[in-house]
DNA sequence: GTTGAAAATAGCGCAGA
DNA sequence: TCTGCGCTATTTTCAAC
């Protein structure tokens, strides 16, 4: 349960050691993190259970079971006032495909990593959805062909 | 090693109970494909030593927990030829601070997020790891000012 | 947080279709 | 060659401290 719980630096390194290796072996991974096999266990039951952990994969080359589409989009709006950047970022978490942004500082204002079943629905989001967001002065879209796990 | 060889439906199913989780000891896993337990572990190696399954990884929570430095990089290598590309992509995974990767069709080869603790740990990061990847031609950091939660 | 012991699992040689 | 069986080392898991 939440316990405004901090993640102290054993569990940062326990985090780090799935991130590398999510098959490592308890064991394993409380010698590294310099505990008792014991302790290391309910530190990781703990993590899985708050949710920080949210499960394991396996990295699979190649197309394997085809994720569809992932596009990186690089968005400028036609001013960068709050009220500019408050609207726009209403607009995306409005919809589901867009699964990441970020309001950068520096050449674009927003990137977006956007998913999609195929490049059919990519047109169809592009068209319908990313052009018409407010405030949108230019659109760049770049797609991946091969990306890490976890998206 | 690598023998031309097709992957059956057994191997399939194993590379799609393993995306599901990661951590699913052996013997569930002979279970659900139906083998035994030694015929299902065998299989798994080969599939791990001819690179079909490139690694594990736990899926942990977004940035969240401890915001930090959130940073994409745009990285263009030297060369784009399929064994340029595998080394890089190697040396990305044994960086946990490279959270996200994808490899662009277009105008940079790949596409990072990075995230570390604070700004000085990002700098360090790039003079020592970045810089240091194999095959690098070009590297730009952007950072983020404000990011969706859950990537 | 630790230790220790029981149960579960992994990992190997060997024999057979 | 690939599967399945039996055995042993390793690992997980739980109890008690």
């Amino acid at each position: 349960m939440p316990q405004t719980e901090i993640l102290d630096s054993v569990d940062r390194r326990i985090l780090s050691a799935l991130r590398l290796d999510g098959r490592i072996t308890n064991q394993a991974l409380a010698a590294k993190v310099g505990l008792s096999p014991s302790a290391c266990l309910r530190r990781l039951r703990t993590l899985e259970r708050s949710g920080i952990i949210q499960g394991y994969t396996a990295i699979i080359a190649g197309p394997g079971a085809g994720d569809g589409v992932t596009a990186i989009v690089h968005v400028t709006l036609e001013r960068q006032t709050e009220e500019y950047l408050a609207r726009f970022e209403k607009a995306l978490r409005q919809h589901p495909d867009v699964r990441e942004w970020h309001l950068m500082a520096g050449q674009y204002d927003y990137i977006l990593r956007v998913q999609t079943p195929d490049m059919r629905a990519y047109e169809s989001f592009h068209k319908e959805v990313l052009s018409r967001l407010p405030g949108v002065a230019r659109i760049t879209s770049s797609f991946a062909m091969r990306s890490s796990a976890g998206g």
